[in-house]
DNA sequence: CGCCGCATGTAATTAGTTACATGATTGT
DNA sequence: ACAATCATGTAACTAATTACATGCGGCG
């Protein structure tokens, strides 16, 4: 389980409260591991617990107050050895394709529109992994090593995504060859 | 959730046992949604219970009773509905490019070896998914609807695969221009 | 006045993993 | 005798989702 390293490698970057977590993560590493406010705040008081982050009351001006949270030497280093360890292959789970697998000329026209959602999503998230690129990483091998990583993962998904979207027509293609069952 | 309907579509194909279901599971639609066998029998008696399946015990010559599971009207009728709903995006999640926002001097190598063994991994899934498309889907166009579906769902594994060596290829040479650090 | 953004959570449930358990037959 | 394959499960736990809950401040 990944979630609690991929809070505290959000946390190199910048000390962070769970809700400014829970932004961040939708544009960096949580591209890559997807996790719901409420699963966050929880895995923060565990880490906290464990000594991994140590957290601090901040008062804000016109807003309520956040809880700071900041890796500590042993959060680091906790880090640090779990990158070393063995990491298992992720299968995938995604049930449009167990949907595919019962295509029918009585679904094709709702696949299609599935499909096409799908492209438009990835589409998006190709928009956003540019900006990112543009931004960032547009000079990749002058980079210091630690963002040459994160380029990586980023190159992965754009390149999944501009795969995907390729799929998709080549999907789109065959379902319209198939007929509608007449009424 | 698609497992139950997973499940149910492994068993359109024909009755299988809850062993045989997880065996199959392997080289069909359980590619695209993994499962253990644990699971998998949890999952036979809640359907069983739901009457979407009905089961019968089948006893064989010098091997164990076997509990055979059949797909019911309703659960073909449920199918049919399940494949109309909306299913939402699937969010990656792969503690490999965690992982990779944490590159470092120290860690390099490691992910490099990790990076070779996915290949390696892809490589021989690469390998089943193109037996698969040469034994039964050589001809697509001339596929019967159903198998159609399949057939996408397979062309997106086997592309997501190849796209996915060509990153491990860039990512290899990448990580080879980073020096180890000096002991 | 009501909605949106900020900020933090709890509770209940479902899904998934890991470990453990049993017992028969076939081959070495 | 021992391991492997066939066959079916239970129990305990961890991870993830869904629903619910609260309260302040600013804006229209």
């Amino acid at each position: 389980m990944a979630l609690p390293h991929a809070i505290m490698t959000a946390l190199l970057e910048d000390d962070m409260s769970g809700y400014e977590l829970a932004k961040a993560f939708d544009v960096s590493v949580g591209l890559f591991w997807r996790s719901s406010h409420q699963q966050i705040y929880q895995e923060l008081h565990k880490l906290a617990d464990r000594g991994w982050l140590q957290c601090a009351t901040v008062a804000q001006a016109g807003k309520p107050d956040k809880i700071l949270y900041t890796l500590t030497e042993e959060g680091r280093d906790a880090m640090a050895e779990w990158v070393l360890g063995e990491s298992r292959v992720q299968e995938g789970k995604d049930d449009l394709y167990v949907k595919l697998y019962n295509l029918s000329e009585d679904n094709a026209n709702h696949l299609t529109a599935e499909i096409s959602r799908r492209r438009e999503h990835m589409m998006q998230r190709l928009y956003l992994y540019e900006k990112i690129r543009r931004r960032h990483y547009a000079n990749p091998v002058s980079l210091p090593v630690r963002r040459k990583g994160v380029f990586l993962a980023l190159l992965a998904g754009i390149r999944q995504g501009e795969q995907f979207l390729a799929w998709c027509d080549e999907a789109l293609a065959m379902l319209g060859t198939i007929d509608e069952p007449v009424e």
